[in-house]
DNA sequence: CGTGCGATGTATCGGTCCGATACATCGCAG
DNA sequence: CTGCGATGTATCGGACCGATACATCGCACG
């Protein structure tokens, strides 16, 4: 999972670790807590043994010399290769079981922007299966083994189910909205404060990069 | 946080693996897919060698014989131990940052029927304190950094947003329960099928044990 | 003027947990 | 009587986390 975030988001535009973890957390801040150096750097060095990113030279073409006064420190920038990018286009085209967990399912919507629709909608379906699945579940025990479980641990499954249930609406509308238009928003009046907008969704062919 | 939900298991019964699992799986499938046997056997091991449980002798009373015909082949009951009666007690009754995440938190709260009223309650300000931390950082990327970010992204972002007001709204209903009542039965009227009335929620003292 | 603190930045280590896999028994439907 | 699905125990490699260590930079406060 890891590892498919790093290449999407590297795809944008080169970054040292610091820069990705801030990112990742950005994009993925949703689904996920904050990635964890622990992860992050091992498997920096794993992409960049397996050839899909390389180091990058630091010194940004602005740099008025300034040079070896303190030795320039080091801050590892990396890029995408050519390899990288294939391998992104493999793990965002393929999806398993593990693309419909909480986790993967999260990651791969977050590169949905890089995605083809056919594939889109396999993985929407795909997670609304799972977590239909998931619904039926907690409706047993809430049901059959209701007499077994003291009151909090109901309340939990209640809660729990009740986010299915929400869940299950918003990928209908996910789904509904990429078979027959473009636009990723959905058009429920958000429970937030209202003053997005949000016009204007990019026909999700690719997507320009800018950096400030 | 293995450790807790399976010392908090076999306090109500004891239980071989195979049943620790399913009953794991029940209690806890409104946060998590089922526990893998990866992690179960070796915590297991990790536990007994701890003397937090031991094994219990198979052969119930009712068994009328039908002896070592074909060997009694294995099946390993673990019974909780005194010291691990006192290790569940230290583990509910502290709450650290661990406490509070998704994970945590659900496991925590799965066992609240065992855990006095003060800790409850400091749990769910816990909890509500990172929830409203999170939405916060989702509310700083959907208004500062929105333009950075395709639709899908921000889709994203949005339903994680509406997850975390929900929560919050929730907890803040158990909190006002906790503080000035007795029931952990949230009022509102479930999104579910009705027909579960629970009324009587046990006062958490403790509760009695049965096992069919 | 300095000094110390919070943000930036790279890195490792032990531990928890998962997914795949292997293997054996039991009850029962065909 | 044969095979298959549920029950049941177990291990291994790998992913990821949390704690920790350490170094530099800019700037606010005394």
């Amino acid at each position: 999972m890891l590892e498919l975030a790093i290449l999407g988001l590297l795809q944008e535009s080169p970054m040292h670790g610091y820069e990705l973890r801030k990112e990742l957390t950005a994009k993925l801040g949703a689904i996920r807590a904050a990635i964890s150096y622990g992860s992050l750097y091992p498997t920096l060095r794993r992409l960049q043994a397996a050839g899909w990113i390389t180091e990058a030279a630091e010194t940004p073409a602005t740099a008025e010399e300034v040079p070896a006064l303190t030795s320039r420190r080091g801050r590892v920038v990396y890029k995408i290769t050519a390899e990288g990018k294939e391998r992104f286009a493999q793990l965002i085209g393929q999806a398993g079981p593990e693309t419909y967990d909480d986790t993967g399912f999260g990651v791969h919507f977050a590169f949905f922007a890089r995605t083809d629709q056919a594939t889109r909608l396999r993985i929407l379906e795909g997670r609304r299966r799972t977590i239909e699945e998931r619904r039926e579940g907690l409706r047993d025990v809430l049901g059959r083994a209701a007499e077994r479980l003291d009151a909090y641990t109901l309340e939990l499954q209640r809660h729990g189910l009740d986010a299915c249930e929400r869940e299950v609406r918003w990928l209908e509308e996910l789904i509904a909205n990429e078979r027959s238009g473009r636009a990723p928003t959905v058009p429920n009046p958000g429970t937030a404060g209202g003053r997005r907008d949000n016009n204007s969704p990019p026909p999700p062919g690719e997507s320009r990069k800018e950096r400030p």
